[in-house]
DNA sequence: GTTATCACG
DNA sequence: ACGTACGTGATAACT
């Protein structure tokens, strides 16, 4: 017979958690809740041994009984955020047990239970319900029984008809009529008051009910009692109804979708090791890792040279293998390839370099597109491979993405890394292996193969593992439609590489050495002594100990010399001005000429950065080696910088196109706020307009002051605002940043709204998303302390905003490089900076180029107002602004 | 290796 | 009362 066992989720977790010391494991997640409520479903799984199993939660703040009865769990105290974190926890468990659960809006985890044990029992079922909530016995009946937790986590008295009827001697649905005369302390439930447990009982064993006992208001025994139910009538009628568990809720799945058929311990394991549940571990007989090391550990790997390449022709005619190309530097630009292995699952190969690039059946299939490779790092693979002389395609996973679109907020995605969350270990990591530093040395024949070989291993192993988990997390699309083709995108457009002036660079940089040595004369003779003028204590100590300049901010480590200390120093001594000079003039040569150059192909004149993609919490990309994505922009002297970047050919100009506003052009469609849209579809100055809002005036009337203060407003919404974040950067006094903020929320009430919204949702859910479907975790958001939490609330609001932007960016360059080739136009991507694309193109294709570039940045989504793109075009750089 | 500072969106 | 604006990377100084 079927069997299903439904859940109660909060209820379990919640016992769990006051029943267990506050555990916690060595990162500092809360975990009791998370071991208890496992204790118990493992120990009902294993007792009633259910063919289908559901875990209900409550969903949010509010039901439909808030309607009825305002007080509504009114008295409850707040819900500890050490319990609410480990929510999602468990969440993810029952996901790797491969148990559904369930959640409803404006419903209680009671209704869900209720409506399916009903659907249940009509089909035949039996059903076990599991709760520490005496409400729910309302629901026994022959073919339903109850498990109701006692004192301990797993200990559980077993409720059918007849336990009932021996324990209450009631009947399953006078249970809402006990709870309509007795009430709910805890639920804020009134009942009649001074009627408890016993005296309901001996009540409802003569009348029934409550309304029983309401149409023999006279006959009751004792004057108090008659005078306090006749005074009480509307609220035990009111109690009864909120104690009614509804059973016929709207349900968009059925009894089929909850089947469950056994868990699988390698899939449970690596969670309730990163929960450190040892003794949990041991019980699913998994305390050695699963699939463990010994897969990896003892690997084989065949080791071919050019003789023997033809006995494998065989091998890469397969449908999917993993590729590893290790190579002996982490910028893959500069680096040598020194191996090649690929795996099926069974067998490993492996290569050298040589081997590898002599082998013809290997080089087509590199470039056959219809053989699936799985990679780690597909952009590195593919660029190594290129310069290397190989093409390649027919890349179909990446692990390196997949794990990112995964778990977007962990910094280590690395094999090793990943095997380490994925599987709790099984591969060495490479600083391991190779040693770092100074020991760093390079393996070589049998231990390089093993090494390799098990990388490739994990790989094949991780495949399947990770394209489950995105596609659960419904981030599947975003991996296959977005991250791959952005991928190759950026492979292309790093292949290609920015042609630098190197003399203009060169000459830049004398100019600015000649102004610093001024500075430093100037700044010296100021001080009346020679000092290292870099070195923040040595500046501290003479601005504040010799010149006795007012200390408004320390550091940890002593005096704070940062610009915004410094501008406000400014008019107390003419050193201060001079200082930040000279830091803006020595950031210039250090960071900027002294750095470029060393970056630029001796034989190309170019520089090839690297954008990773696997970086930001966001979305976004990263550059680095060098960062492209932040050459001086803001102040004239190191904007100058950007006449160095030029076209690679003769007679071509560089194009850049970058989107106006797309953040605010963002939120004003997420957030559906009238006033933001009609704004943007006026395609009014944006900052003016705040401005106006916010300052209560005429177009015309808006100062330079207003505009430059809204603008400041603007980027606080982006960001999440605080009063005082705002207040620091605009420096005024908190007061009346608040002001700022309470007015700008008046004009765009519908941003307030969205914003409530999306912190509500992420203390739900414990992540956000993007447009894309792109996910950020935010487990701080429960957080008792105040900063970490305010931290998460305003990443809560500010990731969906920024988070969409880089998703339409990208989905804009990977249309952009098909429009490109389809129409055989010269024109070449060359850079992303966050909101902004930078071509060069032959002079002739210009016009044609930005009309493309407009129709194709414009296009990638459809929001409720018009993205805009400006266009300009130059002979650097610099003058295409 | 960490800290302070500052360049960008 | 609390006390940070969101997202990055490079450099120099110092531990």
């Amino acid at each position: 017979m079927d069997k299903l066992v439904l859940i109660d989720g909060n209820s379990i977790a919640f016992r769990a958690f006051f029943a267990l010391p506050l555990l916690q494991n060595k990162k500092g997640t809360y975990t009791n809740a998370v071991y208890g409520f496992t204790m118990m479903l493992m120990k009902v799984l294993d007792e009633e041994k259910p063919s289908h199993v559901l875990v209900a939660f409550d969903a949010g703040k509010t039901t439909f009984r808030h309607r009825d009865y305002k007080e509504y769990k009114g008295k409850r105290d707040k819900t500890p955020g050490e319990f609410s974190e480990q929510i999602p926890l468990i969440k993810e468990l029952l996901d790797a047990f491969g148990i559904r659960h369930f959640e409803l809006d404006q419903y209680e985890a009671d209704d869900i239970i209720g409506t399916l044990s009903r659907q249940a029992e009509e089909k035949g079922f039996s059903v076990t319900i599991v709760t520490g909530d005496k409400d729910l016995l309302q629901l026994v009946s022959d073919n339903v029984q109850l498990l109701m937790t006692k004192k301990g986590v797993t200990d559980a008295d077993r409720y059918d008809l007849q336990k009932l009827k021996e324990k209450y001697g009631l009947k399953p649905e006078q249970i809402i009529d006990l709870k309509g005369l007795m009430g709910d302390p805890s639920d804020n439930i009134p009942g009649i008051p001074g009627v408890g447990e016993k005296t309901a009982l001996k009540l409802l064993k003569q009348f029934e009910t409550v309304e029983g006992v309401l149409e023999n208001t006279d006959n009751l025994p004792g004057k108090k009692l008659k005078e306090r139910v006749a005074a009480n009538r509307r609220d035990a009628i009111l109690s009864k109804e909120l104690a009614t568990i509804l059973c016929d809720v709207p349900l968009d799945f059925g009894l089929d979708d909850l089947k469950y058929e056994g868990f699988e311990a390698e899939r449970v394991a690596p969670l309730l090791k990163k929960l450190e549940f040892k003794s949990l571990l041991e019980r699913i007989g998994a305390d050695e890792s699963p699939h463990d090391t010994t897969g990896l550990e003892a690997i084989s790997v065949e080791m071919i040279g050019p003789e023997e390449t033809s006995q494998w022709e065989d091998f890469l005619r397969q449908e999917a293998l993993a590729l590893f190309v290790e190579r002996s530097d982490e910028n893959y630009h500069r680096a040598e390839v020194l191996a090649v292995t690929l795996s099926d699952g069974k067998q490993r190969l492996f290569m050298d370099w040589e081997t590898a690039k002599g082998w013809k059946a290997f080089r087509d299939w590199l470039q056959d597109g219809k053989r699936e490779k799985w990679c780690y790092d597909v952009k590195a693979t593919r660029v190594v491979l290129e310069r290397h002389g190989l093409e390649s395609k027919g890349y179909t996973f990446d692990v390196l993405l997949a794990s990112y679109l995964i778990h977007p907020s962990e910094s280590g995605h690395e094999l090793s890394d990943i095997m380490e969350r994925k599987r709790g270990g099984g591969l060495p990591e490479d600083d391991a292996v190779y040693g770092k530093g100074a020991k760093r040395r390079q393996l070589e024949g049998k231990e390089l193969a093993e090494h390799l070989a098990r990388k490739t291993e994990a790989i094949y192993q991780l495949k399947p593992e990770l394209e489950r988990e995105l596609e659960e997390n419904n981030l599947d699309s975003l991996f296959r439609d977005l991250e791959l083709p952005v991928a190759h995108v950026l492979a292309r457009m790093e292949m290609q590489g920015v042609k630098v002036d190197r003399d203009r660079l060169r000459e830049i940089g004398e100019e600015l050495e000649e102004r610093l040595q001024e500075l430093t004369e100037k700044i010296h003779g100021l001080a009346g002594t020679e000092f290292n003028i870099n070195s923040p204590k040595q500046l501290g100590e003479i601005l504040f100990d010799k010149l006795n300049l007012p200390v408004l901010k320390k550091t940890k480590t002593g005096y704070s010399t940062s610009a915004d200390v410094l501008e406000k120093l400014a008019p107390q001594h003419e050193i201060v001005g001079e200082i930040l000079h000279y830091r803006q003039v020595g950031k210039l040569i250090s960071t900027y000429v002294e750095g470029l150059l060393k970056e630029i192909d001796d034989s190309t004149g170019k520089i090839h950065t690297r954008f990773h993609q696997a970086i930001t919490a966001t979305g976004r990309l990263s550059s680095s080696d060098p960062n492209l994505q932040n050459i001086p922009v803001r102040l004239e002297e190191g904007r100058r910088l950007r006449q160095v970047f030029i076209p690679s050919e003769e007679d071509w100009l560089i194009l850049s196109a970058d989107y106006s506003q797309i953040e605010l052009r963002v939120l004003a469609h997420l957030s559906g706020d009238e006033n933001l849209l009609e704004a943007f579809r006026k395609d009014m100055d944006i900052h003016t307009k705040t401005a106006m809002d916010v300052f209560g005036v005429s177009e015309d009337e808006v100062t330079s002051l207003m505009r430059r203060q809204a603008k400041a407003v603007n980027f606080g919404i982006v960001y999440g605002i605080s009063d005082y974040g705002l207040s620091q950067n605009l420096n005024i006094p908190r007061k009346e940043a608040g002001e700022f903020i309470r007015r700008y929320f008046d004009s765009y009430p519908g941003v307030k709204t969205y914003m409530d919204e999306v912190v509500r949702k992420a203390k739900k859910d414990g992540y956000v998303t993007t447009m894309l479907h792109r996910r950020r975790y935010l487990p701080e958001i429960h957080s008792r302390n105040y900063n970490r939490r305010s931290f998460a609330e305003r990443t809560a609001m500010n990731t969906p905003i920024q988070g969409s932007a880089a998703d339409i960016i990208k989905k804009a360059m990977v249309q952009m490089e098909e429009r490109l080739e389809r129409e055989e136009m010269r024109a070449r991507l060359l850079l992303q900076v966050h909101d902004e694309l930078i071509f060069e193109t032959p002079k002739e294709e210009v016009e044609l180029l930005s009309k493309r570039v407009r129709q194709v940045m414009e296009g990638p989504v459809e929001l409720s107002v018009p993205l805009k793109v400006d266009v300009n075009t130059g002979k650097t750089w610099y003058e295409a602004k």
